[in-house]
DNA sequence: CGCGTTTGACCAGCGC
DNA sequence: GCGCTGGTCAAACGCG
């Protein structure tokens, strides 16, 4: 299907990203995991490109075939007419061999020129399927849900399993809110619409905290939704827009709230990273950390500053017991473009929340009761494992594990990494209550055996750009989208996978630490 | 000096 | 109502 704008190039990466990272707990940034390699590696590939016409026609033609196949994105560029062109201006010849040796020369400047055209041509097309596969993921998750539910549905009549049933009333259960407010868009009152009708009411909040700065600055925020100040504008535009014609137009209020669960939907990564953060691309600015409960790490939390007023942001947290591993949790959908390095992560996450929001509205009965084994269906057509999907943290959440400690996956119902991190020791109670939150399973990603999803990709010799190739292969090989965004995050998570604790513990409730997030 | 981080405070939601 | 917790803000601070 889609292929990463990242070449299969050769082993040299980016310089500034030294092989062994180890042994340098002071430079944040080396231990980083880089996914600017990646646009290094793209570089290369053009010149690749450049001196292999066979490898463009084939690039081109693999776009056609995908266009062919299911995503009917036109990217309008068409390669192979003017190689074409080219081609057939060779034929016709047969005069002297000096007017040949002359004709051949003008040909092959005419060639380098159209190949460097050519190689134009390819960067732009790797930027429009960057940004299309945004859109493709986004449209795939939904269609892929609405086909389980329906196949779900069918399941359910016919088998009644007994398994799939008790889970689905656990579940039922156990997302009294988070899942009415996701599977009922317009009965949906969204934490932003609850700050929209705080804002609607100005005299009240501005006198009862006239004392407080903080209420004004807030009032301020909220009252000029143009203002690039506003970090959530664009949300509370939307919302003031449905709450002054709430109930004139109905597609609008799914448009919004649907906005509104996709930013609230939340997609976590857990990944092995000696680094403080995740290197994904984008500018980050951190404003924030606490001591989560449970956890003696403290969570950053980072806003995107890319674009002023990105409602992006991601929090980052070690893991209690392997503090190896990283828990990046992102938010929101960037309303910027986004470089190519920042399309991976960033297009995955949309498509993860997009998912996770298809999942819970595409039916507002079925979706609302059985929301999270529809999502574990969904995500696992296969019988390998994927992501888990949460309901049970305020907001929905859309786990993908890719880390080697995901393992159990013998089981299908205990294999729940989640459940085996007691740093979130909210998810224990409940576990301990008996309703499961985490119905599916995380994704298997085994660095030794490379193998992830069923697909067999040899990871173990790959550096970062090879591993997003690996995962445009995987993409390419399987419809399955879930698959396809585990490789992607998998290649994003490639460094070594060495522990690193640089995390300082206080009882305090703001605790020092060394993160770096300057890209 | 500008920009990013730190960090104490503030606020809202939630459970009791 | 109170306390806890997650999330956010912004002044202070540090660094290049
Ligand atoms: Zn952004």
């Amino acid at each position: 299907m889609f292929r990463f704008p990242v070449s299969l190039g050769g082993p040299h990466d980016n310089p500034k990203q030294p092989q062994s990272s180890d042994e340098q707990p002071h430079r944040a940034m080396v231990d980083e995991v880089d996914f600017f390699r990646s646009e290094k590696r793209d570089d290369q590939n053009i010149i690749t490109d450049e001196t292999k016409r066979v490898h463009v026609k084939r690039e081109n033609s693999r776009v056609v075939d995908d266009d062919d196949r299911s995503t009917g994105i036109n990217t309008g560029l068409n390669l192979l007419t003017a190689h074409t062109g080219s081609d057939e201006s060779m034929v016709d010849d047969g005069l002297s061999v000096d007017m040949e040796e002359k004709r051949s020369k003008i040909e092959n400047v005419q060639l380098r020129e159209e190949l460097k055209k050519a190689a134009e041509e390819i960067q732009r097309l790797k930027e429009m399927l960057s940004q299309t596969t945004n859109n493709f993921n986004s449209l795939q998750m939904q269609l892929v849900a609405v086909m389980r539910q329906q196949e779900d549905h069918h399941h359910l009549a016919m088998t009644g399993s007994k398994d799939i049933a008790n889970k689905r009333h656990e579940g039922s259960e156990m997302v009294p809110r988070q899942f009415i407010e996701l599977g009922l868009p317009t009965a949906e009152v969204s934490s932003e619409e609850r700050t929209t009708v705080r804002s609607r009411s100005p005299p009240s909040l501005l006198e009862n905290s006239s004392s407080r700065q903080r209420g004004k600055r807030l009032l301020e925020r909220e009252e000029s939704p143009e203002t690039q100040s506003n970090g959530w504008g664009n949300p509370n535009k939307v919302s003031k827009h449905n709450a002054s014609s709430s109930n004139d137009n109905v597609s609008a209020i799914d448009q919004s709230t649907a906005e509104a669960t996709m930013r609230k939907a939340r997609v976590s990564v857990r990944a092995r990273s000696e680094a403080p953060t995740l290197s994904d691309g984008c500018h980050w600015r951190k404003y924030g950390q606490k001591m989560a409960k449970g956890n003696p790490c403290p969570r950053a939390y980072f806003r995107c500053t890319m674009a002023v007023g990105c409602p992006v942001r991601k929090q980052v947290q070690r893991c209690a017991e392997e503090r190896s591993i990283l828990i990046t949790t992102y938010e929101g959908n960037h309303n910027h473009p986004l470089p190519p390095a920042a399309m991976y992560m960033a297009s995955t996450t949309t498509a993860a929340a997009s998912m996770l929001l298809s999942g819970s509205t595409t039916s507002s009965q079925d979706g609302l009761m059985h929301p999270t084994n529809l999502f574990a269906r969904t995500m696992l057509p296969c019988s390998s494992t994927m992501a888990t999907i949460s309901a049970s943290a305020p907001f929905p959440t859309i786990t993908l594990d890719l880390t080697e400690s995901a393992s159990n996956v013998n089981n299908q119902t205990n294999n729940n990494p989640l459940m085996q991190f007691p740093q979130r020791s909210g998810f224990t109670e409940l576990n301990q209550s008996g309703l499961p939150q985490m119905m599916g399973q995380a994704l298997y990603y085994n660095q030794q055996q490379s193998k992830f999803s069923g697909l067999q990709i040899p990871t173990q010799s790959l550096n970062a750009g090879e591993s997003v190739s690996a995962a445009t292969a995987a993409i390419a090989a399987n419809p399955n989208f879930a698959a396809a965004l585990a490789a992607a995050l998998t290649s994003i998570i490639n460094g070594p996978n060495n522990h690193k604790n640089g995390d300082s513990n206080t009882g305090n409730n703001n605790v020092r630490t060394s993160s770096v997030e300057r890209q």
